[in-house]
RNA sequence: GGGGGUGUAGUUCAGUUGGUUAGAACGCUUGCCUGUCACGCAAGAGGCCGCGAGUUCGAGUCUCGUCACUCCCGCCA
C-alpha cells in the first residue's frame, strides 16, 4: 500500500481515480449500514465511505476504528450524491468508497479532542504536545513559521548572505541577561555558557571578511519568562560589512516585506518610518510606540510647574515631569474605571494618577480648583481639551512617568478598542541613547550592548557626559512589540576600550574577557553592523496569537520546564561525578 | 524575589448561607440505525473536589500552608 496523495488534493476531477490514502481518524459516523470516517492528515480532511456492498469484510473491520487511530485506505474517488456534498470542505464535493483498510496504529482515547474549538487547558496541552500539534490552529503556526523560514533563507540568500554556524558551547560574558552554563567533563570545574546571542562570532565572522552573514539560530537567557519570552527562543541574526544603518534597515524592511508576502500574502508599505529614541519617549513615554492608534502623551510640566496643586509643583522643581493624555470622549468613565486605572499606573511604580473631566460649563476633577485661569486655559489649548474628555496626568521622575503614561496609553487603547488586530504599523526607533546610569551599581551601562557604536560626532562625549551619547543602534517595532534591533558596531580597538573603559571594565579586565575581540579588532576590522529579529514574536504577530508558545512546536513553562519530557531534571550521579560537581540545597 | 488569577469526571465548566446522595455539556463504553459530516436515538460507566494541616457536629465551600499552570512587576532586548 503506496500512499497516492494527501487528504486535501482530491476533487471531482478525479472522479473513478483508485487512490491510497493514510491519515488519523478525525470524526467516526456509524449509521449501522454504512460508516463514514474523516480522515486527516498534515494537509486536510478526506471522507472515507466504509458501504457493505462495496465489501462486507472491510466494513466489519472498520466498526473497530476509533479517533486518532492511524490508517491506509485504497478505494475509488466517488462523487457525492447531489445534496450530500459539503461545501464548508475542500473535498466536500467527494469522498472514498473504501475498498481496502489497513489499521496501522490504534489510539488512545485522546485527552482533549483535536480541534480548535475545545480550548484545552495549556497545561494539559503541553503534556501532550503532540496531540495538541494536530490541531488545526497550532498546525498552521508551525507550517507558517516554515513558510517564513523559507521566505527568510530564499530572501538572503539572493542579497548574498551566507549562512554560517556557530558554536552553542562558548564563553559566559559579563554584562546582558543571565547565562545557561554547561559544565565541562574534560576540564573539571570550567563551565561553557550557551549564547544569548552569536553577537561576537558574528563580529569575528566580518572580520574574518564573510562580508554577509546570517543564521537562523537559538539563543538563551536564563530569565524569567513572559507571554512573548521563552529561555531559548530563535534569532534572525544578521551582519553585514561596508554598510551604514540605513543600508541595513533597507535590507531587513525587505525581509520582512518578503516574510509577509510569503505568509500573509499581505503588501506592506515600502518604507517604514523611522523617530527618534527620544521623539519615541516624549509623544509615547515608550521606545516600542504601538502606532496603530493616537492618544498620544502631552507634556504639561511648564504650564503646572507653578500651579496650586502641590504634586504637581514639587515633581516639576525636582527634576520630574508632567505629562497628560487626552482620553477624547471618556468623561463618561466612572469612579470605578477610573480607580482600575489608578492601580494600572501604580504598577509602574507611578504614585497616583490625577484627572480632569471636561464638562460643558466647568471642569469636574479633585485636582481642578488648583488651576489659575491662566493656567486651565494653557492647559485646553495644549491638550486640545473639549467638552466629552477625561484627561490623565501623571507626575513623577521622567522614567516612571514615561513608563505608566505609556503604559496607560496602551491599555487606554484596548480598553477602547482602538487597536485593530489586522494592522501592522511599523516603525524604526533610532539614535538610541548608548549608555544608562545603574542607580544601584553606580555605573553606566550598555542599552544595547557594549560593542554599538556612537554617533561619531558623539564620541567626544565619552569622558565629559556620557549619558549624553546618542548610538548608532536602531530597533524595529512592529505594532507596540520590539520585533528586532541591530546597530553599527565599533569597528576601532581603541574606541571599544574607551568604551569598555566607561562600563568600568578597566584594561585587565577588557583584556581578561574581550582580549579576542580587541586582538581580532587590531586585525583588520571592516566597519559593520547587524540586526537580529526576534522569529518567535515575529511569528506570534503574523499569527495573531497572544502567546509565544502558540508558534514554538515544543515551548516551556514558565517555570522553564517541559511538561512533556520532564525537563529539567535530576542528574544522575556517575553523570554529576564525572563532572566533579556537588549538588547542595541552599541553606543545607 | 513580589502582586493578581485559576485548580471539581477523560476535557471544559456549574456548584447558593458550610448541610447529608457533587451536577451539566462534550468525550468514552454498549445497543439500535444505509447518507452523515459537531450524525441521531437509548442505556451505562466515570470523582483523592490539586496536595497537607486546621476550624467545625459537619468542609468542594471557611482559615493557614504548599504544589502546578497562567498574567504582570522586578529581571531580560
Amino acid at each position: 500500500m503506496k500512499r497516492t496523495h494527501t487528504c486535501s488534493q482530491l476533487r471531482d476531477t478525479h472522479i473513478d481515480r483508485e487512490v491510497v490514502l493514510m491519515g488519523w481518524v478525525q470524526h467516526r459516523r456509524d449509521h449501522g449500514g454504512v460508516i463514514f470516517i474523516d480522515l486527516r492528515d498534515k494537509d486536510g480532511i478526506t471522507q472515507i465511505v466504509f458501504n457493505p456492498v462495496i465489501s462486507e469484510s472491510v466494513h466489519g473491520k472498520a466498526q473497530e476504528i476509533r479517533s486518532e487511530y492511524v490508517l491506509g485506505i485504497r478505494g475509488k474517488v466517488s462523487a457525492r450524491p447531489g445534496d450530500m456534498r459539503n461545501p464548508h470542505m475542500e473535498t466536500g464535493a467527494i469522498e472514498i468508497l473504501a475498498e481496502e483498510l489497513k489499521i496501522f496504529s490504534r489510539a488512545k482515547t485522546p485527552a482533549f479532542l483535536i480541534e480548535d474549538r475545545v480550548e484545552a487547558s495549556e497545561s494539559i496541552r503541553l503534556q501532550y504536545r503532540y496531540l495538541d500539534l494536530r490541531r488545526p490552529q497550532l498546525k498552521k503556526n508551525i507550517l507558517d513559521r516554515h513558510k517564513a523560514t523559507m521566505a527568510i533563507r530564499n530572501y538572503l540568500d539572493s542579497k548574498g548572505f551566507i549562512d554560517i554556524e556557530t558554536p552553542f558551547l562558548t564563553k559566559s560574558t559579563p554584562e546582558g541577561a543571565r547565562d545557561y552554563l554547561v559544565p565541562s567533563r574534560v576540564n573539571q570545574g570550567d563551565f561553557y555558557a550557551l549564547p544569548q546571542s552569536p553577537q561576537l562570532f558574528k563580529q569575528l565572522l566580518m572580520i574574518a571578511g564573510f562580508d554577509r552573514y546570517y543564521q537562523i539560530v537559538r539563543c538563551f537567557r536564563d530569565e524569567d519568562l513572559r507571554a512573548d519570552r521563552q529561555p531559548e527562543f530563535t534569532q534572525i541574526d544578521m551582519e553585514l560589512s561596508f554598510v551604514n544603518e540605513h543600508e541595513i534597515m533597507e535590507i531587513a524592511e525587505g525581509l520582512i516585506r518578503k516574510i509577509f508576502k510569503q505568509v500573509l500574502n499581505y503588501e506592506l508599505a515600502p518604507t517604514f518610518p523611522q523617530i527618534t529614541y527620544d521623539e519615541a519617549i516624549d509623544r509615547f513615554g515608550i521606545d516600542r510606540p504601538d502606532l496603530r492608534f493616537g492618544l498620544e502623551l502631552c507634556n504639561v510640566s511648564d504650564i503646572v510647574k507653578d500651579a496650586g496643586f502641590k504634586v504637581f509643583a514639587d515633581v516639576t522643581k525636582n527634576g520630574g515631569l508632567v505629562k497628560a493624555i487626552n482620553a477624547k470622549g471618556c468623561a463618561s468613565f466612572s469612579r470605578k474605571q477610573i480607580d482600575e486605572l489608578t492601580d494600572f499606573v501604580s504598577v509602574y511604580r507611578a504614585k497616583g494618577l490625577a484627572w480632569i473631566k471636561i464638562k460643558e460649563d466647568q471642569w469636574q476633577s479633585p485636582i481642578a480648583k488648583f488651576f489659575t485661569d491662566d493656567e486651565q486655559k494653557a492647559l485646553s489649548k495644549r491638550l486640545d481639551l473639549e467638552p466629552g474628555d477625561i484627561v490623565f496626568f501623571v507626575a513623577d521622575q521622567p522614567k516612571i512617568t514615561n513608563e505608566a503614561l505609556g503604559q496607560l496609553r496602551n491599555e487606554l487603547g484596548r480598553r477602547l478598542e482602538l487597536i485593530r488586530d489586522d494592522v501592522f504599523e511599523f516603525t524604526w526607533v533610532t539614535e538610541f541613547p548608548l549608555f544608562d546610569y545603574d542607580e544601584t551599581e553606580k555605573r553606566y551601562q550598555s542599552l544595547h550592548h557594549p560593542f554599538t557604536a556612537p554617533l561619531e560626532s558623539d564620541i567626544d562625549k565619552i569622558s565629559t557626559a556620557p549619558l549624553e551619547i546618542k548610538s548608532r543602534a536602531y530597533d524595529l517595532v512592529l505594532n507596540g512589540i520590539e520585533i528586532g534591533g541591530g546597530s553599527i558596531r565599533i569597528h576601532d580597538s581603541a574606541l571599544q576600550e574607551r568604551v569598555l573603559n566607561c562600563l568600568g571594565i578597566d584594561a585587565e579586565e577588557a583584556q581578561e574577557k574581550f582580549g579576542f575581540l580587541l586582538e581580532a579588532l587590531a586585525s583588520g576590522a571592516p566597519p559593520h553592523g547587524g540586526i537580529a529579529f526576534g522569529l518567535d514574536r515575529l511569528m506570534m504577530i503574523l499569527c495573531k496569537e497572544d502567546s509565544i508558545r502558540n508558534v514554538i512546536a515544543f515551548p516551556k513553562t514558565q517555570k522553564a520546564t517541559c511538561l512533556l519530557t520532564g525537563a529539567p531534571s535530576k542528574a544522575a550521579p556517575s553523570q554529576l561525578q564525572e563532572l566533579a560537581i556537588k549538588v547542595s540545597k541552599i541553606g543545607e
